[in-house]
DNA sequence: CGCTGGGTTGAAGTATTTCAATGTACGTGG
DNA sequence: CCACGTACATTGAAATACTTCAACCCAGCG
């Protein structure tokens, strides 16, 4: 295995690619002192990375809850399916996103490839032990379990306001997430990201070609946005 | 002040109510033999209770995020206003409820008294000191944000089905968290819920009323139903 | 070359919202 | 105790945002 360098990242802005090193999210000022000290404990439980292909599915629902992922590269989604066909994405998770800790004892969402991707797998178990002996990582996993708990809160809010809205809070907040201004490479399809957004996939694209129409975004591919006039998609959101 | 047993809620089965002791909410069994040590620890920095008249606003949006709450009667909201007078409801929080753990500096959400409502309040760095020198607590605090984080997935995942769907999964799950197998007391208004579930009061309204026509409720009041057939209502979640 | 999966676009259908009117509970003051 | 006002809840009819259905396009790939 290549020597791999892991770049601590306590904002967006500060998010660096070198190889496939990764960056760990981290929550807010709480433990920053301790917060390097604490990922490196962790990653010193690193099984992996493995590699899934797009689609393919790493924890059904149901299963034990017995490990922690940290995406490297690519996007996981974590999902669930109805009787019906439908189904609801929760969370996007992309390299550098540390989540799975629940206190359940299986999962109640299923997890997949949402494109092409690495990923780190710790033992539940092990990371627990690790923080019941060391509350660095203890305070650096509730700081994480916290992010993704307003991650989801913004989605909660998100989720009463018009597709239009949705869809623009979407690209912006995307784009911040992977540190990209302008350039916007969509690492999930439409499909995936309709189902985040609790919309169809019709009308996920008429509001991309509606942007598009208004002059705030250009397509470049299906896949690939640029976003033109962030102040004009910041008023949409409103 | 009189002296307060504090019951500990491993499940919510095991909820029980005397006089305004009241219950902490534990997730899992990741720390269960710590966890009422760890409960106690934090209950001696308690401050309160202090009581809140219906509406009043407990933490502005904004706010430094400096302070902890539990619940021990009545019932809070955290939501968000828009500029257009709509408002999102992302969570309630009951009776037994620990939240507000953040690892942001200020809150992102509104918390405001949805019913009458008695409060403890918990400094936050105090607790977060705790949690740095008591892994126990730590290990508790992680636990409890993941539950308000399992609660928020379902939510989302709530979000894509249909009114009907929505209106019959929370009462359903209220009166899980109230602990009352059949008799709903609702804590909050209408216009409460219809915000929470994304929907107007009219639809809720509507839903409701369509509930009692096909026979799986009954109203004895706006504010207190009766869920006669829980069988049917457990198959329109589905 | 044609197939397949994903994306776009239009027209028709539908669930939910909005608007408007009526009803009901609750607290206040007479 | 009743009258009154206000806030909340219900119900119907009209409007609409979004979905569904269907056709088409387009890129990647065997």
């Amino acid at each position: 295995m290549q020597s791999v360098h892991y770049e601590l990242k306590l904002g967006i802005e500060q998010r660096t690619h070198r190889g496939w090193s990764t960056a760990v999210s981290s929550a807010g000022p709480e433990c920053e002192s301790d917060t390097h000290a604490a990922t490196r404990s962790i990653l010193n439980l690193r099984r992996g990375p493995i590699r899934y292909p797009r689609n393919k599915v790493i924890c059904l629902e149901g299963d034990p809850a017995d490990q922690i992922l940290l995406v490297t590269d690519g996007a996981l989604r974590t999902c669930r399916a109805f009787k019906d066909g439908r189904r609801s994405v929760v969370a996007f998770h992309i390299a550098g996103d540390l989540f799975g800790f629940t206190g359940e004892t299986t999962y109640s969402l299923c997890t997949e490839a949402a494109s092409s991707s690495k990923v780190f797998h710790f033992s539940r178990k092990a990371i627990k032990a690790l923080a019941v002996r060391d509350n660095r990582v203890a305070c650096f996993l509730l700081a994480n379990t916290a992010t993704e708990l307003k991650r989801l809160q913004e989605h909660a809010v998100l989720m009463n306001r018009s597709a239009q809205c949705r869809v623009v809070t979407f690209l912006i907040d995307l784009s911040a997430r992977l540190g990209e201004e302008t350039r916007l490479d969509l690492p999930v399809s439409h499909r995936d990201i309709a189902d985040f957004l609790g919309l169809s996939i019709e009308t996920l694209s008429r509001a991309i070609t509606e942007l598009e129409r208004a002059q705030y975004i250009v397509r470049i591919s299906t896949r690939t946005l640029i976003l033109k006039d962030r102040l004009a998609l910041m008023r949409i959101m409103s």
